[in-house]
DNA sequence: ATAACATATCGATAATTCTCGATTTATAGA
DNA sequence: TCTATAAATCGAGAATTATCGATATGTTAT
């Protein structure tokens, strides 16, 4: 666990909402058509259009994200579902809480 | 509080070294020998020396430090005491246990 | 095989951050 | 008042980050 690359991920709010959203897809998004549920979390497109940014950008703010150990990918077809990493945010946390 | 400005602060191992550093000084560095204490927690100079860059490039993170609420200045004379605000970085911990 | 769509990657530009040396400001002492 | 020291600010170049459109990759359906 790298704390400076998570604080790094952490220091925009736009990456601060996506996490946020991540918490309660269902609050946040409309029902994937085919899934039926948010047990993997929530496709790119639907935080893209949530965001109002690029597609690229986002891409690229969930992939570091997911360097940060934050969130956690699932293909399902062609789509990517991304999803908080309750585990790691819970042992940031205590880190933080430790060492700060 | 902003917690965007204080994840950007804790972006930066120096920093982060810093506040680690000012929890204990004491144990970091060599008394104040005009002072006889840390009360006001660390004089520039010794943060400058302890970290090993310029004595500007200090002078600013501190400033960013100070910005973002998690230490607080004291002058002395001509010296500049640092020490960490520990209400702030507990409210911090707090908020971010809350809404991350 | 081809078309359509979702996502990732590439390449570029603008904005921000890092870091330094030089200068300025403030203070203390001779 | 002059000098020395501590710290802050200024100005600049290098490195990193933000953000986009275009292109590439992977998958599904026809």
């Amino acid at each position: 666990m790298d704390i400076i690359e998570i604080n790094k991920a952490l220091s925009n709010k736009t990456r601060l909402n996506i996490l946020n959203w991540l918490k309660a897809p269902e609050q946040h998004f409309p029902p994937h058509v085919d899934l039926g549920h948010f047990n993997d979390g929530v496709c790119v497109q639907y935080i893209k259009k949530k965001s109002g940014l690029s597609q690229s950008t986002i891409s690229h703010f969930l992939s570091l994200l997911q360097k940060a150990g934050l969130i956690i990918p699932t293909r399902h077809g062609k789509w990517t579902y991304y999803k908080r990493d309750e585990v790691v945010i819970q042992h940031y946390l205590a880190h933080l809480k430790e060492t700060l």
